[in-house]
DNA sequence: CGATTGACTCGTACAGTGTACTATGAGACA
DNA sequence: TGTCTCATAGTACACTGTACGAGTCAATCG
């Protein structure tokens, strides 16, 4: 505990939460332990930051940092960089997906939705579409980083949940049939199902 | 305190469950609180039921009941159907969205999981499309779910949101003029969202 | 009949949580 | 020197989930 630490501070703290985060995932970040980590006592934390839940919306946010891609001129191709590159950040934290329910519009998030927009603009919805479209892609991303985050099981965990459907009665014949749990290309299925809403939303 | 209650039981204490849930929210539900409720001891709930989360998850199953709906000879009108019946299942239960990380598969979710399935296939997916196609449409619905959890602000709320994002420097000036905030028409934006995805679906 | 078993109920206790309150020191300026 | 503000903390409190073990009561068995 040398006492040559830099000075406390809100990024300190919110860079420290997200290691903690990271390396113990969201039941594991304890106010407690982020002081531990920093090296300071459990309440100098609360002259930065008003509650714990602070500390988790600025590190939800953190980890949302945004550069500015440039343009080109396929619209399409842009949006799914764009949406892409913000699943990627989220998944590279598996915790943020956990932490969505609360509603966060830090800077970043905000960035990211302006990039839509424009490149939804420049694509030629029209404007009475706009937000509608926003959302649509906003729901999709999201839903999608949620479900990747839940059910990306060990093989082991997706052989038994297959087989738990299976089981349950052979009420399920479709989805057993598709062998839904088993396809593990999550990847693959994340773009199919953007480029299925891009194409309506290019029929417009 | 009348000892004719009736004898505890996993559906009884997950009715109270959900009852505590509606009325307080998520946090709101506790061991003690849950046990007060039922007029039993704390410890007894877990003879029924093997820790808090397992709670939760038969909470969020229970509310996710499904009756299996006619089939009518328009898949499309039959697939948005039971995706807004799923929807509005889980608003009705607004804490359900932040119970979503969890990775459940309770008998309610597969019943839905199998019938939006067996609709896609009468639609005419073709069935390398069929699992892609399903998680689209959940990540969709779920997306959407917890976007409207999440953001269904009060009025002033939408309106300091808004000017927040605004104040934010003039940095977002394409969502700021489109007043994504301020939309407050949910359902709208969910049936059109989900009519491009099924257009796009549509298009193979 | 008493003894035994099993299903079920629950009081106590413990380690851990977020954070309100309060006290303390460090520099800056008078 | 004395204040004043910024910043750091220790202590304390109410509350959490749940491990442990002791209790109750009905059914079953010898």
């Amino acid at each position: 505990m040398s006492d040559a630490e830099p000075a406390l501070s809100r990024e300190r703290i919110i860079a420290a939460a997200v290691a903690l985060l990271d390396a113990h995932g969201a039941s594991g970040l304890t106010m407690r332990k982020l002081a531990d980590h920093l090296g300071c006592g459990v309440m100098s934390l609360y002259w930065h930051v008003k509650r714990k839940e602070a500390v988790l919306d600025l590190a939800l946010d953190a980890v949302l940092a945004f550069n500015q891609p440039s343009e080109t001129a396929d619209w399409r191709a842009d949006i799914i960089h764009l949406l892409q590159d913000w699943r990627r950040a989220m998944l590279r934290h598996p915790w943020s997906a956990a932490l969505l329910p609360r509603q966060v519009l830090g800077a970043n998030t905000l960035a990211r939705l302006e990039a839509l927009s424009h490149a939804l603009s420049r694509g030629g919805v029209a404007p009475a579409d706009l937000n509608a479209a926003i959302w649509s892609l906003w729901n999709y991303v999201m839903g999608a980083t949620l479900t990747f985050a839940s059910f990306n099981l060990s093989a082991a965990d997706r052989v038994a949940a297959q087989q738990r459907l299976e089981d349950l009665s052979g009420h399920h014949p479709t989805i057993t049939q598709s062998r839904l749990l088993l396809d593990d290309d999550w990847d693959g299925v994340f773009a199919k199902g953007l480029g299925f809403l891009l194409d309506g939303l290019a029929r417009r």
